[in-house]
Formats: C-alpha cells, structure tokens, sequence
DNA sequence: AATAAAATCAACCGCACCCTA
DNA sequence: GTAGGGTGCGGTTGATTTTAT
C-alpha cells in the first residue's frame, strides 16, 4: 500500500514524560498542529510512538486542561452520566468541559465506585418511589431499573415499536425503529428498540441522552414492579428529576406517548 | 523513624472502527 | 472488495505518593 509500517517501537522511549520532551510536543504542536500523530515524533525529534505523543497532549498537556481535584458538582455530573452512560469515558468528558476521559475513568475507579458502594450498602433500601410523590408515569406506581439489561420487554416495545422520536424540525436525529417485529422473545429487543445513529448523536446530545437514559430502564418494570437495583444509586430525588427530565423531553414533547 | 499497605494517576496495551490505497 | 494504516477508546498496569501501623 506504500504505507510506512504501523509500529515502529523498536528505539522508542516509553514511561515517564520528561519537561524537556513536553515542551517539545507542546512547541511543535503549536507550530504546526497535529495533523498525523504518527509522523509528529519523528517531525518533532521525539524518540516516542505517535500514539504516547497523542495521549501525552490530550491528558496533561492540551491547554485546556482543568487540573486539580473534582468538584462536588463534578463527581455528581460523573455519578449521573455514569447511570446514563456507562462506561463511555469519552463521552462523560465530553459534558465535563476540561476533563479527559482518563482522569474520569480514574476518579470513577478510586473515588466515585467506592462512594456509591458504601451509599448502597449503608442505606441498603429498595429504590422506591416516595408514596406522596405521583409517579412521573401514570400507571405504573413502582419502576426496577436494571444496569446491564438495558433492553425493554416485548409487551412495552410493541407500544413503543411504531414510534419515532423526533421533537423538533431542527432535530435531525434519524431515530428508528424496528421493522420487523416479528417475535415478542426478549432477543429481538435490541432490533425492536428505538436506535440512535451517531449523526443524531453528536448533533441532538440532550435527546440522545435522554434516550440513553431509557435504555436503561426495564420497560416492563413500568407496570407496577418493585425497583430493587442499586444502580441509579438510592437518592430517589436524584431519579425522580432525571426521569422527569426525560419524561418532559420524550412523553411531553409527544415522542413516546405511547408509554402511558 | 521505618516499614507496610493502600490509594492515586500517568501511561501503556490491545482492540475496533474508519479511511485510504 | 480487501488489506493495512491512523486514530480513538476502554481496560489495565505499575511507579509514585500518601496513610496507617
């Protein structure tokens, strides 16, 4: 193909940064950019892989780059998309303007996981709902919320199989649907849910979220189940708002109606 | 003060996806 | 259509720092 080989470790210097080989990426980079992080070690006379290079420049050297310890606000932003998002690090830091994806991975493993573990196990109470607070969903008085079974049951997704998410004429989110629905069995879940494409993605980040935010419920839980999971944590206000948040953006906004 | 254990975090590794030849 | 390179991402490692004994 003409191309350089991928790899070419061999003489290369891993570990540690020096000052000194920071403030040569920093000063090529500033030069001239980085439009090949492959070619920039060599351009810059660095003795590392294009790869270190660019992982050195995204997580510590970048200008941007808000250094220092998380707010309260922050580590709640990460506990919050974390519910929403998963493990998509990159996609966390994308909300979180200044922070890489790699300081939230670490703030996760060494500080946030542990908080939510103790949380749950010293207020080991099921997530119900407040008993004066209406439930954002009209008929169902109690909702589980699974993390790693995002996908809805067949009975919820024939009401929501037909439906297209679209709340504005801006929006230029292509949300679609199944077309073929052809067995209520839990495996079709996946093609029968709802899907959101990365275009729609990166351009409509609210309501992908909030489509997100669906995923993660067990759709079928709606109709009157207890929820028992720790996983959205146990402040009930922290999930009322956020399901009335969502509700607000899909039910209101006429996109899933049909839920109720 | 010395040492062990735990916590932290920068960096590496491997994989997947996309693009190009 | 296919192979290979470039990039980005998430998981993991291991050196360093902090805390406990």
């Amino acid at each position: 193909m003409g191309r350089a080989p991928c790899c070419e470790k061999m003489g290369l210097k891993k570990g540690p940064w020096t000052p000194q080989e920071d403030q040569i990426l920093i000063s090529h980079i500033q030069i001239f950019g980085h439009t090949n992080w492959r070619a920039l070690p060599k351009q810059a006379g660095l003795l590392r892989c294009g790869k270190s290079c660019r992982l050195r420049w995204i997580n510590y050297l970048k200008p941007d780059i808000k250094r220092g310890n998380f707010t309260q606000e922050e580590e709640e932003s990460i506990i919050k998309l974390h519910e929403m998002l998963g493990n998509r690090w990159s996609a966390i830091a994308a909300k979180l303007p200044g922070r890489t994806d790699n300081e939230i991975k670490n703030v996760w493993h060494t500080h946030l996981k542990k908080r939510l573990k103790r949380r749950n196990e010293s207020n080991n109470v099921s997530l119900l709902p407040k008993s004066d607070n209406s439930n954002i969903f009209t008929t169902p008085k109690l909702i589980e919320i699974s993390p790693m079974s995002p996908q809805p049951s067949s009975s919820d997704i024939s009401t929501l199989s037909e439906t297209s998410i679209v709340t504005s004429e801006t929006n230029s989110a292509s949300l679609t649907t199944s077309e073929n629905m052809e067995s209520s069995s839990d495996e079709n879940m996946t093609s029968s849910f709802p899907l959101i494409d990365d275009e729609f993605w990166s351009e409509s980040e609210l309501i992908s979220m909030g489509s997100n935010f669906f995923d993660e419920l067990q759709f079928d839980q709606f109709q009157g189940e207890t929820m028992e999971s720790g996983y959205f944590g146990n402040d009930q206000n922290i999930i009322d708002n956020e399901m009335d948040f969502w509700y607000n953006v899909f039910v209101k906004s006429g996109g899933i109606g049909e839920l109720q």
